[in-house]
RNA sequence: GGGCGCAUAGCUCAGUUGGUUAGAGCGCGUCGCUGAUAACGACGAGGUCCCAAGUUCGAAUCUUGGUGCGCCCA
């Protein structure tokens, strides 16, 4: 017997249980231990920062991690899956200061960097339950035991070890980063904290002259929005491919160079007459010496030369000259742009181009003539301890006293602000930074970014590979507290450096101490876990010998690394590489599978890509182990973004989504996940939507749940016992399996609709694996949800009377029986990674008759292999041409008010062409059962019924035609379709005068449509027109009441709560003689519907009498149990 | 400001190499079915395929330029 099923199933109450089946029986160990001599399939987790609660978005990201490794498991692979935690980086200590309510760094000092760090380590796990919980409840398998994390010490030292190599080969070196710098907080900002800042204000423009050297009457006219970059001003950037003007005033005679573009715009601005006089390429001022704004710099260091690089006879003045620069535009300004490369990423990117042009020593220095606090040094003595944004009104005033301003005007921009501090505008500055050489690895990233499967593939060469195009050095380091230490230990007489790669090395270091200062923390609070040993400010304290200088001592660094260096570090350091572990990491490595949201991709994507090519890359130097490309990751779905249920990001404030928790106890996990993988493909990115997700639950669990529900109750009714039909094990329970039972025929023996649905069912089966092999999950759920539609809206509807029939052990019942259980057993398999509770709960019920004989849960199963034996294409179009003939019956009964109760004597279906006649008349029956007719009756010749419409074949004779298509179409509209096509039969050709020559059309040129005449109770579709013979004769009429008794008596059985299998006296009085007549003629027919013992004319004693209307006749119905 | 992506029915989304009647589900409406039943089926209404121009015999689809939204970067 199949488990009795609750009639109003919860799929939350049903998920519970099957979670806790899993953990009791520990299932996911189960189907890993399975596969463990499998080939392997790599997964990585992309680590989360457990750093606020998880909303649906990741549920997406968590969802299609665990589909495709549920599905490779069940396919044989071996896929290990290992959780990680991304831990540490400037949002934790944010969430750690706004818990303190301060956020300063010098605030963090104040507290102290050691307890500071205490609450870091313990803040990263505050939201972790949450995520594990999550994790589990969504079904995502996941060994959240054995969890990489970030700041463990075996983790950090393989990032130290990472970066040790980079050390030695000369990658890291340091340099300046030009940063968005809060200067009253003393801290730059991260990318997205400046974005959060960026507000619209009015900001000084100033125009001004920059003299020539050679000729100071002419002036390159320059612009900018930051007057107080002027006093640090180092060059005058154009484009060189521009064309710029010299003009002349014709009041005052000053010349002016600007780009030719703007004179015209700025001449009306100003109500300036100007009068051009030269005009050139910008490449032709490169070089031009001018007299800077100010001459701080300028007075010692104006003169200054420096031998050039690729010829050191020749020599250069340092400053103060026109460079070439590409992203001067003529958008705004003069077109001469001033550059001060401390304030500015760009114009930092020109210094250094710059000093590449020199011998190496001897190229111009940064210059900056502003301090860390933002205010003026005593480079600039003349505003020495301003605040620079303060100065620029001054700076202006004394430009203009000296004639050197043009012009002072307003400029509207976006500027971002401290996202802390909403009143300090923050700078670009100048920090010392460690940097990693990825540049010199950058055609090796771009070779192995081309290797890699991206889905959807446009990333490659779009998003993914423009970045890695236009690709930077990676700032590595940061000034700050929570993160892996930078291992480099700096001699402090020399300054000469050396990296280090473990703790144990640390330890082994002549002279090595400080080892005290943990010890002691850990001794006053045993509680400290391990690892913060390894990291600031324990790690500080310890110094060692210099191997440089004698008496001298090794200190390291102050500062801590990229926290997306750690998560790009994970392929290896998630196995604590190389220090141990080297089997494992080179068995994971590189991984087949990893996906993340598109916001990855210049984070976790570009952090992996890079770490590992540079690592283990084909091109690089020193590098000791070597592989193929692609690595770290061979195929990756990058997701797009889950927006709010109002198409903005998803904001808790904004509260436009519901927390996870809340969808898994009112839908449940599966319907979250059907939503997620059926609904559209993952990298659209999708817009929340509640509905969505409930609807799932009828549109795909809730009617597979319905056909299961179906078959138990009557295998019950029946007593069809697989479990005894079968002996010994009972493998996979696949069709094979079955293959010896007691009454278990070949499907070659079995009805056509059997066979039909078998083969739908290899189909769905061959299009699944195909999907999912090419990691499409939505175009595996598609055939999915087409199959269970097929299965139960046309399989189990037309087998109805198999599973009614009384004969418990005619062939054709069991047939239906064992044909309905294989398509179930097999979609369990088939959904299994999808929805993986549901799939579950049906496993457990139809393989848990057979006990121990089956497999104890289906994600211990193979994933099914299409028979290729079992599909008919041919059966599939025949199936659906009957499909759609009992569709366009309906519909012309409906046009009729017809109802499908109602028996009708004939039907005749107009078929387009004859290639199925002779199938579709063998196969009469399904059609007369469907629509409720006698008889079905097939032709071609159906002019009385329709109207053919001729049309071209537009794919086929465009090519052919081309510009007479349009002509050709008319001339066939034009004519009587009949006659075309009989023309056509009779001569195997259609002829044609179009525009003057003839046409000669054959069967393929053209298409006929078939338009049901009016007059005619007729539906027409795309293969044919369905006719209906509308004549009602007396007899069918008494038949149909009697169908329409049958329905009231079912209603009544229902009303009276009666067991499916009870029988039933039934009593009905009317005045009418044709119900009577009716009754009198059909009555074994009612009775075998209803399980009715007998009918009777008059009423029941003990029984209600129901008041009701057979056809348009009074009657009374009488039912009582028997 | 730059790069990438998206824009199709009231809602959520499909739409193959360009092919002439643009689809699905939900919702709405009408009807039907009735022992899978708090289900199910059929049909209908509902579309300037964001706008504009271009290429083509033919454009939701290709090109260009806009507009709006999102992401990443400034």
């Amino acid at each position: 017997m199949f488990p009795e099923n609750q009639q109003n199933v919860q799929f939350p109450q049903l998920e519970a249980e099957v979670l806790d089946f899993w953990k009791s029986q520990k299932i996911y160990e189960k189907s890993l231990d399975a596969r463990r001599d499998g080939p392997k399939f790599v997964f990585y987790e992309g680590p989360p920062t457990a750093n606020g609660m998880p909303h649906p978005g990741h549920c997406l990201t968590r969802a299609i991690k665990d589909v495709f490794p549920r599905y490779r498991t069940m396919k044989g692979y071996y896929c290990e899956r290992k959780a990680g935690w991304d831990t540490h980086g400037l949002p934790v200590e944010v969430e750690v200061c706004k818990e303190m309510g301060i956020h300063s760094k010098e605030e963090i000092e104040n507290f102290g960097i050691e307890p500071f760090i205490h609450k870091c380590q313990a803040s990263v796990w505050r939201y972790m339950q949450e995520w594990e919980r999550l994790t589990e409840r969504l079904g995502f398998w996941l060994k959240l035991d054995e969890a990489y994390v970030t700041y463990h010490q075996s983790y950090v030292e393989s990032v130290w070890w990472a970066l040790k190599n980079f050390y030695d080969r000369g990658l890291l070196y340091q340099g300046h980063k030009i940063v968005w710098w809060w200067a009253q907080g003393g801290t730059a900002l991260s990318a997205g904290e400046v974005g959060q800042g960026y507000r619209e204000v009015a900001d000084p423009s100033v125009y001004v002259r920059f003299p020539l050297v050679e000729d100071p009457k002419t002036a390159l006219l320059v612009w900018t929005t930051t007057p107080w970059t002027l006093p640090s001003n180092q060059f005058a950037a154009v484009h060189p491919e521009l064309e710029y003007s010299t003009v002349e005033d014709e009041e005052t005679g000053e010349h002016l160079i600007l780009a030719t573009a703007l004179v015209e715009p700025l001449a009306t601005k100003t109500k300036k007459n100007w009068k051009t006089i030269a005009t050139c390429l910008g490449a032709a001022l490169l070089g031009k010496r001018y007299l800077p704004p100010f001459d701080y710099y300028y007075k010692t260091l104006g003169d200054a030369q420096g031998r050039l690089a690729d010829n050191p006879q020749a020599t250069q003045h340092l400053a103060w000259r026109v460079v070439a620069a590409d992203f001067v535009t003529t958008d705004s300004g003069t077109g001469v742009v001033h550059q001060a490369p401390a304030f500015g990423e760009v114009d930092y990117d020109v210094l250094k181009e710059e000093q590449d042009r020199f011998a190496p020593g001897e190229g111009p220095d940064l210059i900056c003539a502003v301090g860390p606090d933002g205010k003026f040094t005593a480079e600039a003595p003349d505003y020495q301890g301003r605040w620079v944004k303060e100065a620029d009104k001054d700076i202006a005033h004394e430009l203009k006293t000296r004639g050197r301003l043009f012009l002072l005007d307003q400029y509207l921009h976006d500027y971002p602000f401290c996202w802390r501090a909403d009143e300090d505008p923050l700078i670009q500055y100048p920090r010392k930074s460690w940097f990693l050489r990825t540049t010199q690895f950058k055609d090796e990233m771009v070779a192995n970014n081309q290797q890699i499967n991206w889905l959807p593939d446009h990333i490659r060469d779009g998003r993914f590979g423009n970045f890695l195009e236009s690709n930077v050095d990676w700032a590595l380091s940061r000034e700050r507290y929570w993160g892996t230490p930078l291992p480099i230990w700096v001699c402090e007489e020399t300054g000469q450096a050396e990296a280090v790669c473990s703790y144990a090395e640390l330890e082994a270091k002549p002279g090595a101490t400080g080892f005290e200062v943990w010890a002691a923390a850990k001794k006053k609070n045993p509680e400290l876990v391990d690892d913060l040993k390894i990291h600031k400010p324990y790690i500080d304290a310890i110094t060692y010998d210099s191997p440089f200088a004698k008496g001298a001592k090794m200190q390291r660094v102050t500062e801590v690394i990229d926290c997306w260096f750690d998560s790009g570090a994970m392929p290896f350091a998630q196995w604590g590489y190389p220090h141990q572990n080297a089997d494992r990491f080179e068995e994971q490595f590189p991984a087949d599978f990893i996906s993340e949201a598109i916001d990855q991709t210049r984070g976790w994507f570009y952090s992996q890509l890079a770490i590992s090519t540079l690592l283990f890359g084909k091109g690089g130097d020193g590098q000791t182990v070597r592989h193929e490309y692609p690595h770290p990751f061979k195929n990756c779905i990058v997701l797009g973004l889950m927006l709010g249920e109002d198409g903005q990001k998803m904001s808790k404030s904004k509260r436009n989504y519901r927390e996870p928790n809340e969808i898994f106890d009112k839908y449940g996990a599966d319907a979250l996940r059907w939503y997620l993988f059926a609904n559209q493909p993952p990298w659209t990115s999708i817009r929340y939507n509640e509905q969505s997700i409930k609807d799932s639950i009828p549109e795909f669990l809730l009617r597979l749940w319905n056909v299961y529900s179906f078959f138990t109750i009557y295998a019950n009714i029946d007593g069809f016992q697989p479990e005894q039909a079968l002996t010994g094990q009972a493998g996979q329970l696949s069709g094979a399996d079955f293959a010896g039972a007691k009454g278990y025929r070949p499907a070659a023996e079995r009805s056509e609709l059997d066979r039909w649905v078998l083969s739908e069912l290899n189909q769905a089966i061959a299009t699944v694996v195909e999907r999912m092999d090419a990691y499409d999950n939505y175009g595996a759920c598609g055939a999915l949800t087409n199959f269970v539609d097929a299965l139960s809206n046309w399989y189990v509807r037309r087998s109805r009377d198999r599973f009614w029939s009384g004969d418990k052990e005619s062939p054709e019942k069991q047939d239906a029986y064992w044909t309905l259980y294989e398509c179930l057993i097999t979609t369990c398999k088939l959904i299994a990674p999808f929805t993986p509770f549901l799939a579950e709960g049906l496993w457990r019920s139809l393989a848990g008759v057979f006990g121990d004989r089956a497999i104890e849960s289906v994600h211990l199963c193979d994933f099914p292999a299409p028979d290729e034996t079992a599909i008919d294409l041919q059966l599939s179009t025949r199936m659906n041409l009957i499909r759609e003939i009992s569709s366009l019956g309906r519909k012309a009964r409906m046009d009729e008010k017809l109802k499908v109760r109602q028996p009708l004597s004939l039907v005749e279906v107009v078929l387009a062409d004859a290639t199925h006649q002779d199938w579709l008349e063998s196969h009469g029956g399904l059609i007369r059962e469907e629509l409720n007719v006698k008889d079905v009756q097939f032709t071609q010749e159906g002019q009385k019924y329709i109207d053919y419409q001729v049309q071209p074949n537009f794919k086929r004779l465009g090519p052919k035609i081309g510009k007479l298509l349009p002509q050709v179409k008319a001339a066939l509209a034009k004519a009587d379709g009949g006659e075309l096509l009989s023309q056509l039969e009779s001569n195997g050709q259609i002829t044609l005068e179009v525009g003057g020559q003839a046409i000669e059309l054959d069967g393929e040129d053209i298409q006929v449509r078939l338009q049901a005449k009016p007059g005619w109770a007729a539906a027409q579709g795309k293969m044919c027109v369905v006719v209906l013979n509308k004549e009602l004769t007396p007899e069918l009429l008494r038949e149909g009441y009697c169908k329409d008794l049958v329905r009231l008596i079912q209603d009544q059985r229902k009303e009276m709560d009666l067991a499916y299998t009870d029988r039933i006296e039934i009593g009905v009085t009317t005045d009418a003689d044709e119900l009577t007549a009716a009754l009198t003629e059909n009555g074994a027919y009612i009775t075998g519907e209803t399980l009715g013992e007998s009918l009777v004319l008059n009423a029941l004693t003990g029984a209600t009498a129901i008041e009701c209307e057979i056809g348009d006749f009074a009657a009374k119905l009488f039912v009582k149990k028997v």
